[in-house]
DNA sequence: ACTCCTATTGATAATTGCTCTCAATAACAC
DNA sequence: GTGTTATTGAGAGCAATTATCAATAGGAGT
């Protein structure tokens, strides 16, 4: 468990509620969650903590690179645990399912907008919309 | 002007406040605009314009295919006339500007999505943060 | 042009998602 | 243990957006 020394390396102090979210977010790997499905999760394992809690500590493990930020356009922000594995989402519109895909050719797009353009890109936000296999039929 | 076809068409009326926001999205084509930017930039056309029209005109033009999303996550929604011309944007993280690029390699990718997955993609967002070339020497 | 029906509007209240404030608490270095 | 100070929970505050509702005004029919 070396989450327990990066945040002590960088003089941040672990506490239970840290450790509870991080654990809701291990266990919700692949599935994006918003800060107040975080907020119910946690609750479970540490019933005191507060909401303002959740959104400090997926803020500050969004800093540390432990969690992703998902952008699903959904009103609310969505995080998701970081596995190293680089991938996006396909959201359904009709129900809000999110199913995760691996492949990004947003690689290769950089590589021609760093021939075309004086931009350099740091990072980049995609998803994809559309009916997931469940609600194709009643479309 | 087909848009008071279109509008009158649906059963939806051709009001002055519609008008002048139609035609503020036009003069900034290629430029993201917030809820907040059309209701000033309209105001300076049709003084008597409310806030929450210039939110429902820009709900409305969506529904219709006259005005693009645009999600630059940034805190408000921004909104850009449809020119039919698909793009997207590349925002300065630092500065906070917006240049559009023409190039877009989802298309390949919604093709590798079709024989991979059962999910069906009718649409997608992609943004990329960076530096523009007036903010790089800064960082 | 006049009338009527109803879509639309502006003002404002309400809601949502999130951040700030602050006194009380609890990590953890010593 | 003790002291310093990061962290916490509760609730106030804030910004963006949406809902409410009475008044207004398109525009189809006459």
């Amino acid at each position: 468990m070396d989450v327990k020394r990066r945040l002590r390396s960088r003089g941040y102090r672990v506490t239970p509620q840290r450790e509870a979210v991080l654990e809701v977010l291990r266990e919700n790997e692949g599935v994006p969650l918003d800060p107040e499905a975080v907020f119910e999760f946690t609750r479970e394992r540490y019933a005191g903590i507060g909401l303002a809690t959740v959104y400090r500590t997926l803020e500050l493990f969004c800093d540390l690179g432990l969690v992703l930020r998902v952008h699903l356009h959904e009103g609310s922000q969505h995080y998701e645990i970081n596995t190293g594995k680089h991938h996006h989402h396909m959201v359904c519109v009709s129900c809000g399912s999110v199913e995760e895909f691996k492949g990004c050719v947003v690689d290769e797009l950089e590589e021609s907008i760093r021939e075309d353009s004086d931009f350099v890109v740091t990072s980049h936000c995609l998803s994809l919309f559309g009916y997931c296999p469940a609600c194709l039929p009643a479309r």
